[in-house]
RNA sequence: GCAGAGGUACCCGAGUGGUCAAAGGGGGCGGGCUCAAGUCCCGCUGCAGAAUGCUUCGCAGGUUCGAAUCCUGUCCUCUGCACCA
């Protein structure tokens, strides 16, 4: 038999499966579907460590779930539209499609290479014209339901990637994609309103099952807020001021409002007054500031009086009206009610400009407000209300009865306020989907008639480098046009979509990905994504973009009859990063590149440490998956990714542990050579091993089915192994028992490991190939438990005894070559029994033990009375660290002790096996009481666990 | 500042009231097989010790007969949000 060659045996099967179709899979309504699903890469390449873990755990779950009866869809494509290729074209001189094309051609020569059980059929990329048709459609169905919307709007702007942004794109008013700051710009462009969808975002987060810290992020980024509006009326002028706040509870406190210096009603107010010119100076200070600026940087609020008066609604008290630099006009309404008792900023801004400070809230009920010098801005209950019916009302119940109030004399109502923004589409480049829109001076905006897509990207156009702008705007040929209603001369829309649009719906082209009339089938679409993808692996960079605008499109597509699913995924699971050892100084806090590993920091000169960072080019310590599996195999690489750290954790590259693991492989494979080696005779250890078996596969189905793979992993690779090698040094096994064990073992070793695993299934004879294969669930047999639980106890004993010769020799002056095992005399075996039936009637033995141990008849007898007493309290009481061993016994040793399991016997069976484990060269066992009491051990025996000597 | 996830032996990592000195892996150490290398096998890897005792799961308290696990406080790390009214 020839040794383990990965190569050889991964392209041989990667080939069989794909000349036999078995990855495509069909609507069948008799089966359970399962629909796997990764989030498909951006070709920038060849792959990454990052996508082998994410696909290693999406291709393991496919193919147990296959394994296991579900008509599995499993597709695979590329988000291929995007800025790289563009730039990376801009370089060379090319187009982005060939950029895109040669990179698509390589990753994918590497997934087939890790052996991904793709329907290949299905593949698709996002920037071939069959896919983006269906953008254009979709979005001229989404202009019809009135979801799309050109404005003009302040927007932001990256200078770097020649473009606008959507909210969900600036992280830190920094561009998510290359961290250049971006400004604001007022610019014409395209919105998908996704707040209409606000709240069934977020109440529909409740019923899926999302990690915890993504539904966090979704919460706070869709940011819902209830509130009211309250009108303050200006003394002298017919208008209002209307705020916004969350906080209605505070009304009475408030001694002035505050507007952002942007306010539409502030120059009207100044005009012409002594406060024209100070109010000028600040809303110039601030219009050289972004808000994102105003809203963190400034620590020193500003304001200035803008010598007008307004009217608390229900005081009808009078409250100087402010301009601050510290309230911005993008979020509620762009002024606020200060009540500087209540809110640190206003309090902060009320002592630098002496305005008075009042509180109306208290923090213990009927008791005065603490005074503290700081605003309280807890919830509390209401006191000094200038109308008391109010006083002593707390938290929601003071908000409504507040806001009440104010809707009965119609200045203001209760609100709801969001955080999350219309979805900005349109991008000011070339690699995306264009718009389909015509701009007609006659019409207006004309959409595309349905039967003129798609517009198609022009392939004739040329980059270069330093290059800026969208060149579709100066290829007439795409530009000029004919306007489909009037006929006239007509302009197209030019800027294309943000390539988040296209990862948007991608899940349900798969389901019926060849489609060439409609975007998918809705019977395909709905069997499918019935109940959502049932299990969808990415990156948690994702949490709030791609994943947001996903849910969003599936409502809205489902809106628009296309479907029946409501939320696009039901289980997401977010896999860690993978890490690699990086040089680093401790005390700047810096990470190096690995060329610097072993030197001294270039800043303070100290020697680096190392420690653990996310693989990156720019430090250089990245690993390549190609030269890994070049040297290993595919399924070593496979193995190590997932027995690493289950999914969700971060792992660490480890070289010596990539080798440990190809080893592990080697020795797997190495079993096969037992086929021709084992006699057809029953061995002693035949029914161990089949019992251990059933055991490790229902432990491996159940860590399977919760996708806590490398437990899954540690079952079928490592245990399975050590079991069977157990089972084997241990007095053997017999054909018949091994081949059992085998075939099961390669049933297990498939997922994770499936190369190798059908090579297994091919040797030991089997004419079906695991991937056309299914498995019954996990059954256990009846005397399993006890089986297992006399073994273990034996492991225990050598275990022990192995301790205690070493001890024992330090105390004997010759070598000690013999071994006594003394166990448990009857009447601790009997007591035991009598502790076990009372505890299954929940016996009070804190209360009651003692009075039952004195009047049994062991205890009459006085040779053993001190004995009898003691063993009594460890089997019920315990120590002071452990409870009563019969509150200890394991399942399996309470049935061997009520099942009158002969322990004497059992070691005896195993003397040989023992001696040669501890190196020893005799072994007695005998019940206590029945031989020579060697060294005093005999009372130390009790049952399961005997007393034992050496000589 | 707020929110979320964490801190377990040399390292990674399981463990969420007693069967826990704490799975598994890596690394290290020792032994076996072998001419050798290892795609091999076995054992040790907190301290002391004839089976027990002691110390130990970031730190300090608390609840409990009993805490890695529950509670309170505290420190640190990572992630997200951030003068959001």
């Amino acid at each position: 038999m020839s040794g383990y060659n990965p190569e050889e045996i991964e392209l041989k099967w990667q080939q069989t499966w794909d000349e036999r179709d078995i990855f495509h899979s069909e609507v069948d309504e008799n089966r359970p579907k399962f629909y796997c699903l990764e989030m498909f890469p951006y070709p920038s390449g060849h792959m990454h460590m990052g996508h082998v873990r994410n696909y290693s755990i999406g291709d393991s779950m496919a193919r147990y779930r296959r394994l296991t009866g579900y008509n599995v869809l499993y597709p695979m494509g590329y988000d291929s539209f995007g800025m790289p290729a563009e730039n990376a074209a801009k370089k060379i001189g090319g187009h982005p499609h060939d950029v895109t094309w040669s990179n698509i051609e390589s990753i994918r020569g590497d997934l087939i290479r890790m052996g991904f059980s793709y329907d290949w059929r299905r593949e698709l990329a996002t920037s071939d014209s069959t896919y983006y048709h269906w953008n254009q459609w979709i979005f001229l169905k989404f202009y019809e339901m009135g979801l799309v919307e050109r404005r003009t709007a302040p927007t932001n702007w990256c200078d770097s990637c020649d473009t606008v942004l959507a909210n969900e794109q600036v992280k830190n008013n920094r561009c998510w994609r290359c961290n250049e700051e971006v400004r604001q710009k007022h610019f014409p462009s395209w919105w998908l309103k996704m707040t209409e969808y606000a709240d069934e975002l977020l109440d529909q987060l409740e019923h899926i099952e999302f990690p915890e810290n993504v539904k966090v992020m979704q919460k706070n980024w869709i940011g819902r807020s209830h509130g009211a509006e309250i009108n303050f009326s200006i003394v002298g002028e017919d208008s209002e001021i209307s705020v916004f706040t969350t906080r209605p509870d505070t009304i009475f406190g408030v001694t002035f409002l505050t507007l952002a210096p942007e306010h539409q009603l502030c120059e009207g107010l100044v005009n012409g007054t002594e406060f024209e010119s100070s109010f000028k100076e600040l809303a110039d200070e601030c219009s050289k500031v972004s808000e994102f600026d105003r809203i963190n940087m400034i620590r020193d609020k500003k304001g200035v009086f803008l010598g007008r008066y307004a009217l608390n609604p229900l005081t009808g008290k009078e409250v100087p009206i402010y301009a601050g630099n510290f309230v911005v006009a993008s979020y509620g309404t762009g002024a606020v009610m200060a009540v500087p008792g209540h809110d640190q900023r206003d309090h902060d801004f009320a002592k630098k400009y002496n305005l008075p400070i009042k509180q109306v809230l208290s923090e213990e009920e009927g008791k005065d407000p603490k005074v503290t010098g700081r605003a309280f801005e807890g919830l509390g209950w209401m006191i000094n209300s200038e109308k008391s019916e109010f006083d002593g009302l707390y938290g929601d119940d003071a908000k409504s009865a507040v806001i009440d109030a104010l809707e009965q004399i119609k200045m203001g109502q209760g609100t709801v306020q969001y955080r999350l923004k219309d979805w900005l589409l349109s991008r000011q480049r070339f690699w995306g989907t264009p718009i389909p829109i015509i701009h007609c001076e006659e019409c207006g905006q004309v959409p595309v008639p349905e039967n003129d897509l798609p517009v198609k990207l022009p392939l004739d156009v040329i980059f270069k480098e330093g290059q800026s702008g969208n060149p579709l705007d100066s290829h007439e040929e795409f530009v000029n046009t004919i306007c489909p209603k009037c006929g006239g001369w007509a302009r197209r829309e030019t800027d294309t979509m943000d390539t988040f649009y296209d990862s948007s719906w991608y899940f349900l082209r798969f389901t019926d990905a060849l489609n060439d009339s409609a975007p998918f089938n809705k019977l395909e679409a709905d069997y499918w994504m019935s109940g959502g993808v049932d299990l969808y692996i990415g990156g948690i960079e994702h949490a709030i973009m791609h994943l947001l605008y996903a849910r969003f499109f599936t409502k809205a597509l489902r809106d628009a009859g296309l479907n029946d699913v409501s939320e696009p995924f039901s289980r997401l699971v977010c896999q860690g990063m993978v890490n690699s050892p990086t040089p680093y100084c401790i005390d700047c806090n810096v990470e190096y590149h690995v060329d610097l590993e072993g030197k001294k920091c270039p800043v303070c000169d100290v020697i680096l440490n190392s420690r653990s960072a996310k693989m990156s080019k720019s430090l250089g310590n990245t690993v390549s998956p190609e030269i890994m599996i070049k040297k290993y195999g595919a399924d070593t690489v496979r193995l190590f990714i997932l027995f690493s750290a289950n999914p969700e954790a971060g792992m660490e590259w480890s070289d010596s542990a990539l080798e440990a693991n190809h080893r592990q492989m080697h020795q797997i494979f190495n079993c096969l050579e037992l086929i021709d080696s084992i006699s057809n005779d029953d061995g002693p250890m035949d029914n161990w091993l089949s019992a251990k078996r059933r055991f490790n596969f229902s432990k491996w189905q159940n860590a399977m089915n919760d996708v806590r793979i490398r437990e899954g992993v540690m079952i079928s690779h490592f245990d399975m192994l050590s079991d069977l090698q157990w089972a084997i040094r241990r007095g053997g096994i017999g054909r018949k028992a091994l081949l059992e064990h085998m075939k099961n073992w390669g049933e297990m070793l498939y997922p994770a490991t499936p190369h190798i695993a059908e090579e297994w299934n091919l040797r030991l004879g089997e004419d079906i190939l695991l991937a056309e294969s299914t498995i019954n669930d996990a059954v256990d047999n009846d005397d399993d438990i006890a089986t297992l639980a006399a073994e273990s106890t034996l492991r225990n004993l050598i275990d022990n005894a192995r301790n205690v010769k070493g001890l024992a020799q330090r105390h004997s002056e010759d070598p000690v070559t013999k071994l006594v095992i003394q166990t448990s005399p009857e009447w601790k075996i009997e007591l035991m029994l009598k502790a076990i039936e009372l505890h299954s009637q929940d016996f009070d033995f804190m209360r009651e033990g003692q009075a039952f141990i004195q009047s049994h008849s062991l205890f009459q007898d006085d040779s053993i009375r001190g004995e009898v007493m003691q063993y009594w309290r460890m089997l019920t009481i315990g120590s002071k660290k452990s409870r009563g061993r019969v509150f200890t016994l394991s399942e399996g040793e309470r049935i061997l002790v009520t099942s009158g399991f002969d322990e004497a016997e059992y070691i005896l069976g195993a003397a040989e096996f023992i001696s040669e484990s501890i190196d020893i060269q005799g072994v007695d066992v005998y019940a206590a009481g029945n031989g020579e009491d060697v060294a005093g051990k005999a009372r130390f025996a009790v049952p399961l666990q005997p007393g034992l000597a050496f000589h």
